[in-house]
DNA sequence: CCACTAACGCAACTATTGTCGCCTTAGTTG
DNA sequence: CAACTAAGGCGACAATAGTTGCGTTAGTGG
């Protein structure tokens, strides 16, 4: 009791964390839903809680899509079949998913508006990893001799994502077959 | 002047023109001092009109940024050396400042904001012949048969601009000399 | 120059969003 | 399990965003 209790979160049990977890799941609800512009009020109600005690924990918008971001994890899939081109085809279509997928484009969306620049490096975070991850292919294969090495690894990485980004968030198109197969063989090129 | 040729508005002359100007201008100088989530009542007062005034004729921000794009024209330099190495460089030097323009950027958040959906199509419009001029070099390019035939000069025009859109919007860093040069070795490689 | 009326200004209004004090609930500690 | 108090619920409040009716201003056509 005389200890100095006061750090942090002082109550992390049951209630609290009761809270917690329905915002988070509310907010991912919602992001699913497409529903990225949602109010603080739709996100109370889904979550069962009172509108005061969700703005005394989370200021912004921005804040819950973080809070959700905890309980998403990211369904990537790193392939590693010893082979490029097929590790490349992979690669494409799971990251085209991940481009298609409303929680990720949510996440990107928040990342990008400028109202949210002091979150923009906590969420970059959760991002980065993925993103190394997914360049793992590429390391295997420029060790294996499979791709010239003049390339730099994360250009590379790059030219792949930033493309079906471009597609799905800017052009608002999904992401066809032949899109797909197009990018895999300008990129094939690219590695000769 | 018995020539009724104007669409939708029935009394075109000088004062409703002078608040649409005033309200595009302003509206272009918020965007140009980073400013792109201002609120309808800041774009009243910097116009000098009334608030209810602009909610009449622009219902959302979107349209907001839609009338500031008819009084902005995107500088755009169309490089034509007549050789593609040179070509790409002055190309990546005018996409590198597009995306670090505060405006074309606010346009493109427009654009991607889900809430926009029905503007997107309109300012796709305004984009997407943008987009062809700028292309136009790599058409060259091909018809001096300085590119591989294989490459499709859309495909390519995507693996030069998006890598420098995904740096500027969702990595919020400036482009670098260094990546600029980066980009154009490994552009270079692929068209070989 | 005059009659007509579209479009603006104004102000009062409603709706939505965000804040606050107070009370209640329940996690934590001894 | 009892005392303590962090954290949530409640409702009243303040601030902001958006709407509307009405009078005024000023383009337009005759």
């Amino acid at each position: 009791m005389s200890e100095n209790s006061k750090r942090g979160t002082s109550r992390p049990g049951g209630r609290t964390e009761a809270v917690r977890a329905a915002v988070a799941e509310a907010v991912l609800e919602l992001l699913k839903r497409g529903n990225a512009s949602f109010s603080m009020a739709e996100v109370a109600e889904l979550a069962g809680i009172h509108r005061s005690t969700l703005y005394r924990r989370w200021q912004t918008q921005a804040d819950l899509v973080q809070e959700a971001m905890t309980l998403h994890a990211a369904k990537i899939i790193i392939p590693d079949n010893g082979n490029w081109k097929k590790d490349l085809r992979e690669l494409i279509n799971t990251l085209a998913k991940f481009v298609e997928d409303p929680i990720e484009m949510a996440i990107v969306r928040t990342i990008i508006d400028p109202k949210n620049t002091n979150l923009a490096a906590q969420i970059t975070e959760y991002w980065a990893p993925l993103m190394v991850q997914q360049a793992s292919p590429i390391h295997k294969a420029i060790q294996r001799g499979e791709i010239n090495n003049k390339i730099d690894p994360q250009m590379l990485f790059s030219l792949i994502l930033s493309p079906l980004l471009l597609q799905s968030l800017v052009m608002g198109s999904s992401i066809s077959e032949s899109y797909k197969k197009q990018l895999e063989q300008h990129i094939l090129q690219l590695c000769i």
